[in-house]
DNA sequence: CGTAAGATTGACAAGCGTCAAATACAGTGG
DNA sequence: CCACTGTATTTGACGCTTGTCAATCTTACG
């Protein structure tokens, strides 16, 4: 169970050898399951764990004193959570289930021993966290850049690479509105506007929370910045 | 006069063995100079390199098609540079000297050698990305959810916790308010003016490019964000 | 001394937030 | 099965924040 979720993490960069999908599992402590709306890992709590997503949508957020918080990333099944947090030592971050989920937590100190045995695996968690890095630095762009239209798309865009790798246009985004706005610094109220907007102009069906790309180059167009393909054969690894 | 830099890199973190000053340094390609507004490493080129600020200081920015851009970083002395492109088969950041500086070009597959024969630097580079990725979530957040006072506030306060560690007021910025702009996703204009609202709050003193936070302690809860310390004795490394 | 880049100021417009109300929708208990 | 309740979506009116445009002023530098 776990071995399978977890590969896919990676398989944008390499498959994983059995031994190597071995050392993940050995390092997971016992799997909980958590209800929609639960609170999984809140910030400030010291020592802070992280946390394979085994199952299930979850959301990372920091809260800022008057009530506001931003949502930093969407998790889905294969993610691993919480790891900002780990050279601090208090969480940074708080980790919300979105959907009934389950995950397994990681104590950093087993994945830093981890490094020491399995040094492939130290550089495949370095890259995934450059990969990170990105996908914030994407975020941070739109939303310093572009207008809430574009950033919006670029959303949509970014969910349906993520829940769609086939490339079906049609998606369930288990996100409210509200949620969405959190995501992009933007009010619910707006969001709805654009949301609207972007119907009209034929970019995007919806229904409900099920959401269509009805022209996906029109919308990458549209964005203005390209999408990255985390997709490169792993670079002079094991043969140094 | 690299190992000196980098290891500072990583002091708020733990002090380097000679050995593993001397592996960083062995992955270190001839350094070179860049002046002014040079451009250090274009995005877009294939198979990018990263690179270790050894003087000066630099920025790494996205561009959108429009001719704007998101500036996302602003490095000192010590800071890796372009890791984030590591995955990726284009660089997907410009890297630009701001003022005059000196680099030393590191390969991916040295770095990746070097996480074989040094998995403890492995760990302390896969926390420094943790770290990186929280001042971007940071960043994100303040951008979304607070207004441009606050923002620009916590932009002084983490400059001038990277540029004086020994907590002294004064500090000479060498980027123009438009650079600013960039960086927060701001107007030059508007950067002006919020500027001279600090000033006028008795918040910030300023006489061209020097900055002097007059009173911190009300500029951090002005913010309302925690600053982060990023200090933490390696937890569970060497000892597994 | 001349030129260019940056900083500053003012007037105006657009984007987005806030407030408030109305409407759908799902889950709950009778 | 139905009223009941809370949550999410939708719509409208209004105002603040921030961007744009344009001009002026300062500073650095050749």
């Amino acid at each position: 169970m776990f071995p399978d979720v977890l590969t896919r993490r990676f398989s944008g960069l390499t498959p994983l050898t059995a031994v190597e999908n071995a050392a993940i599992a050995a390092i997971c402590q016992r799997p909980s399951a958590f209800r929609p709306r639960e609170e999984i890992r809140a910030e400030g709590v010291s020592a802070p764990l992280m946390y394979f997503l085994l199952d299930g949508w979850a959301q990372t957020s920091i809260g800022v004193e008057d009530g506001a918080r931003q949502i930093l990333k969407a998790h889905v099944a294969g993610d691993l959570m919480g790891a900002p947090s780990a050279p601090f030592a208090e969480a940074v971050e708080t980790i919300t289930a979105v959907t009934a989920c389950v995950v397994a937590p990681v104590a950093p100190a087993a994945l830093a021993a981890m490094f020491e045995s399995h040094p492939r695996l130290a550089w495949l968690f370095f890259l995934t966290a450059q990969e990170e890095r990105v996908a914030l630095m994407d975020r941070l762009t739109a939303g310093g850049q572009l207008g809430a239209h574009r950033n919006l798309a670029l959303l949509l865009l970014q969910l349906h690479a993520r829940l769609n790798p086939l490339g079906d246009r049609d998606m369930e985004i288990p996100m409210t509105q509200q949620q969405m706005g959190d995501m992009l610094g933007l009010s619910p109220v707006h969001v709805n506007r654009v949301l609207q907007d972007l119907q009209r102009d034929g970019l995007v069906r919806r229904e409900g929370r099920r959401y269509a790309l009805t022209d996906p180059d029109r919308l990458r167009a549209f964005v203005g910045l390209p999408l990255r393909t985390f997709a490169k054969p792993l670079p002079g690894t094991a043969g140094a």
